[in-house]
DNA sequence: ATGGTGGCCCGGCCA
């Protein structure tokens, strides 16, 4: 099976690319972020026609995630699920082809001194409570989408510009931690030791053309699913060419689980 | 150079 992440930045405008993607690299599962779609102009349609079953959870015009999938689609949860605001529809997950897979579009912390810093750290903390509540780390679930979070230096094209800044924060470091602690592995780490593989580029000053990227977008695994990975990339051809999201799609093979 | 680009959708906000 073959799950994938991306942060498409709307895919109001990004649907021909998506399409484009899932008829050239066949993901089993997609995991969308920041659609910026509220839940009735998502295109269920169009994915249907390319034999994917979908689900969102979206406000319209900030935020907005979803799954896609071809194995299946059941138990669909929306948000945290306990009464607790997800920050603005950020958190959708489902069972496909019995894995539970969670979508999940991470708060931006903006500054270290902004109150949306703040609710970031309590976001993770409240990812973590969630997967504690819901799942048992001993079966296959995958936790994936845009962290806005870089795990460590290697993640960053440059850590002294990064410094005082977020994404590299030790609190948000320590959080993301805190979450794989609960029974979850950076798969693409696990295969790639090298530094300098980034999943996203700031549309501003040619950052893509100058390698000045972060990886931030992440496929996390429990390691039922992390012993039977056969491959993860980072597909940033996807980030060439005309209208391209900021972020590169993640993908992960696995054989069995 | 406190900028830059792109998406929301038309004045800023957000990343």
């Amino acid at each position: 099976m073959r799950f994938a992440t991306w942060n498409v930045n709307s895919l109001t405008a990004r649907l021909p690319r998506v399409e484009a993607w899932l008829e050239e690299v066949q993901p089993d599962v997609l995991c969308l972020q920041e659609t910026k779609q509220a839940d009735a102009a998502f295109p269920h349609e169009a994915f249907a026609a390319m034999g994917y079953e979908s689900a969102h959870h979206g406000e319209g015009r900030w935020n907005g995630v979803a799954v896609v999938s071809r194995v299946g689609l059941e138990r669909v949860t929306r948000g945290f699920g306990d009464g607790h605001d997800d920050a603005g529809a950020r958190l959708v997950a489902a069972d496909c082809g019995g894995v539970r897979v969670h979508s999940v579009y991470v708060p931006n912390g903006r500054s270290l001194d902004s109150e949306h810093y703040a609710v970031k750290l309590a976001w993770l903390g409240g990812l973590r409570d969630l997967l504690a509540a819901t799942c048992d780390p001993s079966q296959p679930v995958v936790v994936c989408g845009d962290f806005n979070v870089a795990p460590d230096d290697r993640d960053v094209w440059d850590p002294a510009a990064f410094e005082g800044m977020t994404h590299v924060s030790t609190p948000e470091r320590e959080a993301l931690e805190s979450l794989c602690g609960w029974g979850l592995v950076d798969v693409f780490r696990r295969l790639h030791v090298e530094p300098g593989v980034y999943s996203w580029w700031d549309y501003r000053g040619g950052s893509f053309h100058r390698g000045h990227g972060m990886r931030i977008d992440l496929v996390l695994v429990t390691e039922s699913l992390a012993v039977a990975t056969t491959a993860a990339e980072i597909d940033r051809e996807a980030r060439k060419g005309p209208r391209p999201s900021d972020h590169a799609p993640v993908y992960v093979d696995v054989t069995r689980f």
